[in-house]
DNA sequence: GAATCGTGGCA
DNA sequence: TTGCCAAGATT
């Protein structure tokens, strides 16, 4: 048997009962490949459940607003996931009429569909042969052929592209990617692989040459920065204060309360001393101070957020117009309608 | 072409 | 606690 054979063999009884498994709607393929990039499939399920109950054509889905879009998706990061998907709904609706393309000419030019989701929708809706290369694939192609350069290097991917198309299966091109995806995911695992038991143990370059563990290989990491976070839970009778983000940075379009950002870790009092804290509130004396959370930790992948929530007060005559321009003016009630960082989320549960 | 974009689970 | 990294794409 070659390896094609062997995978497709191991994936007919190891395979999981996924959602979008043997699905070949390709707006639906396309939903949970856009969900599951960077994503694991725990994370994710939900999540596919909801964008295909609430959007079960790409029509409702071009037809709904950004913002409920984000809503649908808030909590699972990558937010450009879920506005490039957006927005690609609606060009498939407006310049080819609600009809999924099936050339990959056509699919690589849509936003949020690169090399992966390009093959997968292919070879998964429309079984053409396309391999794709996935991070399970990764490694396990890098694993078997012994690949020992750091996957990351654009030449490396090349090579291990190349490695992926040998191997693929063009008759059942469908079948082998998910085989070989699946492999990766449950047998090929980054982290102590069970090679005792590998039906690829033979032929496996990695395993004879006892480098499974450094392997596949990767680039060293850039250090994480440190950002400095003040977030103002405003209180004016019934109602708070938010706004959207819309700089080019993390959470782009999703909705957050006022926020002061500091280079440095400040201290309360050092917040309520600085021009900045005194051009959000100018007039102190209309000011109660209800709660100051601790420090609050939020990890991100190049970056880690040190933040303070500010629970306050304002007396009913506080009208500075810098706050009223700036931003949304909403019933507390109302904060579930907006999509915010799961940071936010977290602390409005408690 | 390197840097950037979230969150959660696990060892 | 910390690091790894997951059905990657964009700029």
């Amino acid at each position: 048997m070659n390896i094609s054979e062997i995978l497709t063999e191991w994936y007919e009884i190891h395979k999981r009962n996924l959602p979008w498994r043997g699905i070949e709607n390709p707006y639906f393929i396309w939903i949970s490949e856009i969900i599951l990039q960077q994503t694991r499939v725990s994370q994710g399920w939900n999540y596919y459940e909801k964008f295909i109950s609430r959007f079960p054509d790409i029509s409702a889905l071009a037809n709904a607003s950004e913002d409920e879009v984000l809503l649908l998706w808030q909590g699972l990061g990558y937010y450009s996931r879920a506005r490039n998907l957006h927005h690609t709904a609606k060009h498939i609706l407006k310049y080819f009429n609600g009809i999924f393309p099936n050339r990959y000419e056509t699919l690589i030019k849509l936003k949020g569909i690169g090399e992966y989701t390009a093959a997968a929708i292919l070879s998964f809706a429309f079984k053409k042969p396309f391999p794709v290369v996935d991070g399970n694939v990764n490694r396990v192609i890098s694993r078997f052929f012994g690949v020992t350069e750091p996957v990351d290097l654009p030449d490396v991917r090349k090579k291990i592209y190349i490695l992926a198309k040998n191997i693929l299966n063009e008759k059942k091109p469908d079948i082998h990617n998910q085989a070989i995806m699946e492999f990766g995911a449950l047998q090929c695992v980054p982290q102590n692989p069970d090679c005792a038991n590998c039906p690829l143990q033979s032929g496996c370059v990695a395993f004879s040459k006892n480098c499974v563990e450094k392997i596949p290989a990767k680039k060293p990491k850039k250090e994480v920065e440190n950002r400095y976070f003040h977030y103002f839970f405003v209180k004016q009778n019934e109602k708070t204060f938010i706004r959207k983000r819309q700089e080019s940075d993390i959470w782009r379009n999703l909705y957050e309360f006022p926020l002061l950002e500091t280079e440095k870790n400040l201290s309360e009092t050092e917040i309520f001393d600085s021009q900045e804290f005194k051009k959000l509130f100018p007039d102190f004396s209309k000011f109660t101070i209800l709660n100051i959370s601790q420090i609050i930790e939020h990890q991100l992948t190049h970056q880690k957020i040190f933040t303070r929530f500010y629970e306050i007060s304002l007396s009913q005559n506080f009208a500075n117009s810098y706050f009223f321009e700036n931003f949304k003016n909403i019933d507390f009630a109302e904060i579930s309608d907006f999509a915010v960082p799961k940071l936010i989320e977290n602390y409005l549960k408690n």
